[in-house]
DNA sequence: ATCTCCTATTGACAATCATCGATATGTTGC
DNA sequence: GCAACATATCGATGATTGTCAATAGGAGAT
């Protein structure tokens, strides 16, 4: 479940780039994060997003209910979210269950000009 | 000019829905804001988006430089960022300007969680 | 070991999309 | 009116994507 790296984070979990409010992005920084975009920019996938946002753990057991869609389709759009880091999954048993990385959620905010939380 | 609205804003600029680390979306709402992340979610769209942010106003034709593609392409993403709300374009003579709508951005950034400034 | 259950991968297909050349629309200046 | 320029639209094409049935991989239970 390794997680790849689309919108590059430093040691210090500070972000590549600056908010787009303040500076524009060079070609590479937008191609480097536009794929988390991308990762939202499905309605099955931005509500499996919501889904796990929303409560500490989900099992994928408990996803394919609520979107509507095949076994096959849901670790889909799971590996998506996970490979643009938005998600990480822990398999225990036989079940994986799935968080959000609020590290890449704060960056994601932060690129769409977040004032910092003093 | 006009812009539809997938992410709906009520009369107050207030969202439609709760940031997605209180409440899951449904489906439908999923489905409203899932084309704004979408227009972001392009490379192209994502560098000029950024590219208007960053300074007030931008003309078009300043556009097409930066990223590298022809003026038909570039007047394709900018009308489906304008179509997702994130930009709004005000045609001055010859030249249109496009500026950003800061309303949809606190939208986008609300839905991501973001801690709502006191 | 075998069976059962959960998840991931493969293969295929229809649909969507990014791109550009050509053309149309509309505006400015002469 | 006419020429020059900025932008939008059309048509076509190659690439990407969302989806599911079928299958494979792995973990617990008996």
């Amino acid at each position: 479940m390794a997680i790849r790296n689309p919108l590059p984070l430093t040691s210090n979990d500070t972000v590549c780039c600056a908010p787009v409010t303040e500076q524009a992005l060079s070609s590479q920084d937008a191609a480097d994060i536009a794929p988390v975009f991308a990762a939202l920019g499905d309605p099955v996938r931005l509500q499996l997003f919501s889904l796990i946002a929303a409560s500490e753990e989900s099992c994928s057991c408990d996803l394919e209910g609520p979107v509507q869609r095949s076994q096959p389709t849901v670790s889909h759009h799971t590996k998506i979210l996970a490979d643009a880091g938005l998600i990480m999954g822990d398999k225990r048993g036989r079940w994986v269950w799935w968080r959000v990385n609020p590290v890449r959620l704060a960056a994601v905010r932060r690129v769409l000009g977040e004032v910092p939380t003093p």
